[in-house]
DNA sequence: CGGTCCATGAGACCAAGTCCCATCACTGGC
DNA sequence: GCCAGTGATGGGACTTGGTCTCATGGACCG
């Protein structure tokens, strides 16, 4: 018989998620949260800095995605490199079995400005960190924003594919049929 | 003798930029900066909807962008018709007397997290609504949305340029040089 | 058996944001 | 000149997010 359930974090998502979906965010509160987990407001501000963070994870995704720029192969361009980062990424992070709880979580933060504002954040954070591991790479300043800005917008168009296709399809394949794509209007436009 | 003075929500933005600077924005109570501005906590929420949004303007900035897109010369490119916008945006809006005010906001905005994530979802939605007006010209939807990306970059090192440069340069041809310098490391990229 | 560690609980406290009602100068009609 | 309506403001109660400090009690180790 332990005392404390286990994964106290993962039990908030999860609270959080499902009362997000039944009431909506701002009619949900923080000691609601907790109680549903089987926890307290204190155990919450323990495990989170604020309501909002309860569906983002820690940096994770932006450190995958670093890790990923920096293994690519050396003689690959900017955009191609980003691509091989979103790739792995999506066999690490992006798996089946995640699938269905990101299209929920996604729904909900469509659905909610303060949630909403949250992503933007991590967007842009997410850019400048995939800018900053390109330069590392020794891509020049402005080379690596641009490659950063259309990453990001393969990334939007391959997540949003994968989230709404109906049978499971891997991220990877989604990532390089995104890539083709913003390619392509790159030349046409 | 008029018994309200004037221009509340400028008196209040002021108040704000201020006390951000001297104390920082989470040392800063909002009755404080009613209280400089010589008003009171109601008066405030009354003009803006929340504490952060004091330094930002309510979407004049994405309304004069989507109409410069609109207005542009038919035959346009999508970067070039951003750019045009871009340009007549710095004509309207980016004058040469709001420089040191945008200076002193931007460093403000830039030191505290809470401040730069409602900077990051406007940005967002800035980009998003470029791309709409784009696609309202009949640009299709992937191509728009790659102009908006690249756009949003040209802004960005445009505005930086001209919150830096000491000379008080007009916005149009840093607006344009922003534009050369991305296509080239389009291009090169 | 006893001490230490650590996740949690409890509750006071402050500031953001909402709401409702009172106030008072200005305006226009009579 | 008086009176009613309008609109920006003030005042204060109230809820909730978020911080902080201290207490609790099981687990692990000797």
């Amino acid at each position: 018989m332990v005392r404390w359930q286990p994964d106290a974090p993962g039990r908030l998502a999860a609270a959080a998620l499902d009362l997000f979906e039944e009431r909506g965010y701002e009619n949900t509160t923080v000691i609601e949260i907790a109680e549903r987990a089987g926890l307290t407001k204190s155990t919450f501000f323990r495990h989170f800095p604020d309501k909002r963070e309860v569906l983002f994870d820690k940096g994770t995704v932006t450190g995958l995605l670093a890790e990923g720029i920096a293994s690519a192969p050396p003689d690959a361009g900017p955009l191609d490199t980003v691509a091989d980062a979103l790739d792995a990424l999506g066999r690490t992070f992006f798996t089946a079995d995640r699938r269905e709880f990101s299209g929920r979580r996604q729904a909900v933060l469509n659905a909610h400005p303060e949630l909403r504002e949250r992503e933007a954040l991590k967007r842009l954070d997410l850019t400048a960190s995939m800018a900053e591991a390109l330069h590392r790479r020794g891509v020049p300043t402005l080379n690596a924003r641009v490659a950063a800005q259309l990453g990001t917008l393969v990334w939007e168009v391959a997540y949003d594919q994968w989230i709404g296709t109906g049978n499971g399809e891997d991220f990877g394949p989604l990532v390089r049929q995104a890539l083709a794509a913003v390619r392509a209007a790159e030349a046409g436009g």
